[in-house]
DNA sequence: AACTAATCGAGACGGTACGTCGTGTCTTACA
DNA sequence: TGTAAGACACGACGTACCGTCTCGATTAGTT
């Protein structure tokens, strides 16, 4: 009932994520500085310094943690539909705003920062292609796939055009571009 | 005889990029600054802003400059090896110090910088992608590969799992790599 | 009758002095520069650089060629009227708009450019100073003042008070202020 | 017990305005620089741009700063006397160095700055001048002056020829020279 | 009438300083 | 004790002019 006082611990950790991502869609990666955050969320500088290392680790932070408990990807038995449908849903989270622009500036400012690569490897990246690489084991085990099929390599084939697209020609990323993937994956476009 | 025109202008741009490579390579993309690049070099910080519009785009010309005129790609009449040794010199040089870091920051860069992203895109990755599938489409035409092969479908299962090891797991590269890769698209993974 | 050549000499000068003086009184002595003259007056710097030593010994030539000739001052007989007369049109000169402030910063720089502080002295401040000092010269050996009065500090106290008011106190000057000062010493303010 | 709140604050005002009193003595106030001010003061540069809005500004505390007390000015009874003693001693703050050549460069400065036109007045000329008024105001209740002496006017016939010695023609400002105007002043210079 | 030397405009160049921004550390006072 | 507020040193930003310089093009004198 006190009116407004100085709120402590994970309430202002929460203030401050919640500022960072508001502040980061408005101005972009680039523009947005912890000064302005602080400013913007009436905290102190030192208190956002005392949780994050870096502009980009409080911004990694932001992003991850409403989402964290992460996505729950289908096994309807058929192994194609069910990687259609986690791959286009991972699609849709990092091509489109509000979160796209973040992300790729953040995967951006990994390439001179390990720490940021590390952590955005752990927490986000890895966890992603675990799920990939476990529907696939279970269609492996299942037989549905052949027993030497490479798990991780199919991951990679899978993921590496997406981030491709997304990161370096930066066109749009579709579900059909998906689509044409996974068949040419699968199919093989080998010599004659 | 041939008296390169606005000889001082060239001088300096020259020696600028120059300074910028060498100083990127010591101390980093994120470390890097134009007035670092005007004290090493001798020149005014005007004289780099006349020239280039931003620490990014100095550090794309001062990579691209001398390389430009570009490799030569083989044309052996064996796709499968021609491919392999075209993709394996990209890695080369890709990631491997001195341009690897330099090029990773630069990409990283273009994740907040449209402006540099199309440069990018223009100057070295079109270019390079070009060069793939012109090899692709002579194989095509030669009936080495099916008539309705998708070439650009190709080159993106070819170089984006490179990008996405190098940018986002961030280990080595390796041409062993390359070849799972090449073997894994022309054979295919199908189901059973 | 060829179309606007590039114009010599006396006429580049007297360009170049137009502009300096327009331009002063457009945006004031201290955002005036060299630079900005040049552009205007479609001179280039080395053409005002060969002629002025600095942006003041410009401003200076600017400032008093058009007017070197000078005004000349009445002697009709009667010492108070001619030098009442003298007084005021140095005034009318120096406290009005456009000349009054240009003149001002000018003294101003003669605080820290001893050649300015000379170049002003000589070619304004002693020929007008020996003009007043002229006429109480003449008052003296037609007896209207005695033998033994002092040109040179009368001029000066009737001067003084004028520049500190000018340039200190900077408040209105006005020819009631002129004659105050004009009664006053002659007629003295001593003790009874 | 008295401990000084701001302790931070003012401890800084005070290092960098002793450090532009010493760098002004030395090289001048055309060559003043914040920058110079800044680096030898251990300061940076938004701590002095926090405090004074122009070069002008600073050097005006730093001047009066240590002196704003101010001296106190005798009565002995004897107008002249006394007044002869508070010129002197003005003249000689303002005409010998280390003060003199400052103060000169200031009086400049506020040709073209209003800002410090008035600051100058307010601080430094006119308390000076009511000074002078003052006493001349006591000797005028005592008798010792006519019910309708001028006290402005006076002082300003006192104070108008030493900056026009000392601003204009720049020759130097001796303790004669103010006697001579002192006499002149209450003797009256009249035609016969 | 052609040639030479001076002069011009344009503007690149190395500098210096500007005034601003954000960093990460710190001190102070409050709750 | 944890906090908001914000001072502080530092480093870099991008800009403005400085005074010097090179470059062709133009224009006078000289031949």
């Amino acid at each position: 009932m006190t009116d407004t006082p100085h709120r402590r611990g994970a309430d202002r950790t929460e203030a401050i994520m919640r500022t960072t991502l508001e502040l980061g869609q408005e101005i972009g990666y680039a523009k947005l500085s912890i000064e302005a955050v602080a400013a913007r969320a009436g905290a102190s500088k030192q208190t956002i310094y005392r949780r994050w290392a870096s502009k980009a680790a409080l911004l990694l932070d932001s992003l991850l943690s409403p989402n964290e408990p992460g996505l729950d990807y289908p096994d309807t038995g058929d192994i194609m539909a069910d990687l259609r449908a986690q791959i286009h849903s991972a699609v849709d989270l990092l091509a489109e705003p509000p979160f796209g622009p973040l992300f790729r500036a953040l995967i951006g400012e990994a390439q001179h920062d390990p720490q940021i690569a590390a952590a955005l490897n752990e927490r986000f990246i890895a966890p992603q292609a675990d799920k990939t690489v476990a529907r696939l084991r279970t269609a492996r085990e299942q037989g549905q796939l052949s027993p030497d099929f490479d798990l991780d390599l199919a991951m990679a084939i899978l993921s590496g055009p997406l981030y491709f697209q997304l990161l370096i020609t930066q066109e749009p990323l579709t579900h059909a571009y998906v689509d044409q993937i996974l068949d040419a994956l699968f199919a093989g476009m080998g010599p004659r």
